[in-house]
RNA sequence: GUGGGCGUAGCUCAGCUGGUAGAGCAUCGCGUUGUGGUCGCGAGGGUCGCGGGUUCGAGCCCCGUCGCUCACCCCA
């Protein structure tokens, strides 16, 4: 962060902060749509019915209420802000089953609310870009491969530096832990899933207490945890940890999604997702493919991008709605670029082109020239009055105006470039600055400069 | 929710064993009487987070409180 905000947890950007946050939704939105995903906007507040009971503690969850509380609106339902956009969105598909053609897929980019204690990369108000796909009754299981590439080709495009999708499969976590007789498998899971943050001997240590775990299944447990391949060798390596027939349907069925979903990234995005078995996630509406994702350079941060599969999340008398997603979490990653000056604005706001005042009495005319230029798509802004010149060029540098006009008694108009100083007559019906200076650039020192 | 650290100018911070508030940067003005950035000179800007206590006297000591921050939990 570049400021320690008034109140914690929720962050508030300066203009060219919000330039560069600009840029990175835009840049999502644009890639979704290339392939093909729609986008809806659910409302930020739902039931504590519809919220509760799908996997999030309750203490997260804001309440929202009335100030007056009487008799009539306790008997409403209660009602709280969602803390995700995955749970909403079973909801919306539930309700507009009859309106929507499946398999849907959408995006939908909102503001989310957790009451967590914040810390860095971590907020109470934060947007998440989350994209879906919903089947009616079955959904293929391509939707887990393609949303993967979509989501490695987004992150890509956002050109934030290297990352990795980590991909796993509770299928074949829970297969296999199963197989090993350890009965609690959501338990291991839950440990497992630390394996980077607490070291390989803890692990072992807690699920030797917590899962009650024998010397021998503690050891199979973490060598699963510690397969990590770029390809599909993972499924070779996680049968040689089993006994010959050991192994059971749901193990089986878990390696060959994963051989599928590993497969797939390796040829259409390679080098930007490895097969990852520790990986778990905490919520448990998951039921097979799990993602994370790591930014290099921003390890600490956690996942920046995570999702899975979840195949009955939405039920609705008999139907179900087996959908697979996959969510950025847009704040905490641009927080984390901005505190890193990894990206910035080239300027703080959208003017392109200062138009000067001679005199007072000038604003119309000077109005009229920034009109040429608007009509033209080019940001301009009018001086308010007739400082000296020296202020106000000054006034267009301080905020990165990269072009200031200037007109003289005989209606003859000039352009000054900010940056060399070079001043040149122009003609305000067809002057256009060069393309990389018409709207604000996302620059990222280091690399850029 | 649990545990550590920290709250002084817009920002980064200094302030001794308690004696009545300071620097750098930023801002504004002037030098430079209508073309900025450099340089020089000057100016403005503070309920020292808030409340109480001890004291002749508190930015400093004590108690409380609010906030920030880091770790745990969990997660984007």
């Amino acid at each position: 962060m570049a400021r320690s905000a008034s109140l914690s947890g929720y962050l508030e950007l300066l203009p060219a902060e919000r330039l560069v946050e600009l840029h990175v939704l835009d840049t999502l939105r644009e890639v979704f749509e290339r392939h093909g995903f729609a986008s809806i906007e659910s409302r930020a507040v739902e039931t504590m019915d519809t919220l509760l009971g799908k996997g999030e503690v309750d203490k997260e969850v804001y309440a929202v209420s009335r100030i007056h509380d009487d008799a009539d609106s306790a008997a409403e339902a209660k009602l709280a802000l969602h803390f995700d956009l995955t749970v909403p969105f079973a909801r919306y598909v539930t309700e507009n089953a009859g309106h929507l053609a499946f398999p849907f897929r959408r995006y939908q980019i909102q503001k989310v609310w957790r009451g967590e204690r914040p810390q860095a990369g971590r907020f109470r108000e934060f947007t998440q870009a989350d994209i879906d796909i919903v089947g009616d009754g079955t959904l293929p299981f391509r939707a887990d491969t393609e949303l993967a590439v979509v989501m490695a080709r987004a992150l890509a495009a956002l050109d934030i530096g290297q990352f990795q999708l980590r991909v796993n499969n509770r299928k074949l976590s829970q297969g296999f832990y199963t197989a090993l007789g350890l009965n609690d498998p959501a338990a291991v899971l839950r440990i497992v899933d630390k394996l980077d943050k607490i070291g390989p001997a803890r692990v072992q240590a807690e699920l030797a207490e917590t899962c009650g775990a024998d010397e021998h299944q503690a050891q199979k447990a973490l060598a699963l945890a510690q397969i990590r391949t770029a390809d599909v060798s993972f499924a070779e390596q996680v049968r040689d940890l089993l006994p010959p027939g050991a192994a059971n349907e749901l193990l089986e069925e878990g390696l060959r999604e994963m051989t599928e979903v590993i497969a797939t990234l390796q040829e259409r995005v390679p080098g930007q997702a490895v097969a990852d078995l520790s990986i778990a996630r905490g919520l448990d509406y998951y039921t097979g493919t799990v993602y994370e994702t790591v930014l290099f350079g921003h390890e600490n941060l956690g996942s920046i991008c995570s999702g899975g599969r979840y195949d009955s999340l939405a039920t609705h008398g008999k139907r179900t709605f087996p959908g697979v997603g996959l969510s950025i979490g847009v704040t905490r990653l641009i927080s984390a670029l901005l505190a890193a000056d990894e990206l910035t604005a080239s300027r703080s706001v959208p003017t392109a082109v200062y138009v000067t005042l001679r005199e007072d009495t000038d604003w119309s005319t000077a109005q009229d020239v920034a009109d040429q230029l608007r009509a033209r798509g080019i940001s301009a802004e009018v001086a308010f009055s007739a400082e000296k010149f020296g202020k106000q060029i000054k006034y267009a540098d301080r905020r990165g105006i990269p072009y200031v006009w200037f007109t003289d008694a005989e209606g003859h108009h000039e352009v000054k470039d900010i940056r060399s100083g070079d001043q040149v007559p122009a003609d305000p019906a067809v002057w256009t600055p060069p393309a990389e200076d018409l709207t604000p650039r996302v620059l990222r020192p280091g690399r850029d400069l």
